[in-house]
DNA sequence: GTTTAATATAGATGGTCATCAATATAGATG
DNA sequence: CATCTATATTGATGACCATCTATATTAAAC
């Protein structure tokens, strides 16, 4: 189980609309940052900064080809973002009763 | 499907590892503040702007019983981010080769 | 080897965030 | 109503973020 606090951090790295939509379209393909680029009406090197956080935080792989930089989904952290999401929504709401304000009965 | 700016603001949410060990929490039962509170080493403001946050963002429900606030998770945005990470993780990375650079013939 | 194309880095800037101490509100209880 | 308890709001602060322009690096191509 991945541990909390790299959690935030790959939370914090999909916190931006800008992110979430790049890895929605690496989900399909493979893709060059130039191509990347055009899908959005921001700066090479805003887009160099986001392709570098998404890749610090194991979200996407990048792999030189002559000049071009090929970026990728790294499909094992999203399997334990998967992971961590699908143990909170499978754990049935118990009502259980704080110490102070009881609760049941 | 939930429109990725709205899931930005949802991911915002659990960019932060005090809210993210909330809801781990909140996973088992419904809480009071108060008890969430004894599991942190956080001043009380801090945990009101933490739950206020979650709740801006639906990630939590709030009831008012007496004097106590009673937090539950709410399931729904749970699955709506699932459902973004398992479309994501199903898609099958394809080499479709970009404009530019090419790739596959 | 000079030019061109793709990407990265540096530096600056306005905005947002997590936190706290202090204070306010709201409800229960004597 | 005075008091105590649980929670919320306010105001301040240092840290981090997304973005830009300008510049550097890297590799291909001529």
């Amino acid at each position: 189980m991945i541990a909390l606090t790299d959690l935030a951090k790959v939370m914090k790295a999909l916190s931006d609309p800008t992110r979430l939509h790049i890895v929605q379209m690496l989900s399909t393909s493979e893709m060059c940052a130039c191509d990347i680029l055009e899908s959005f009406e921001i700066s090479q090197p805003t887009l160099s900064y986001h392709m570098k956080n998404l890749m610090e935080n194991q979200i996407v792989t990048g792999r030189k080809e002559g000049t071009w930089m090929k970026y990728a989904i790294n499909p094992i952290v999203i399997s334990e973002v998967i992971k961590y999401f699908q143990n909170i929504d499978t754990s049935e709401p118990i009502e259980i009763g704080c110490v102070k304000c009881g609760g049941l009965d």
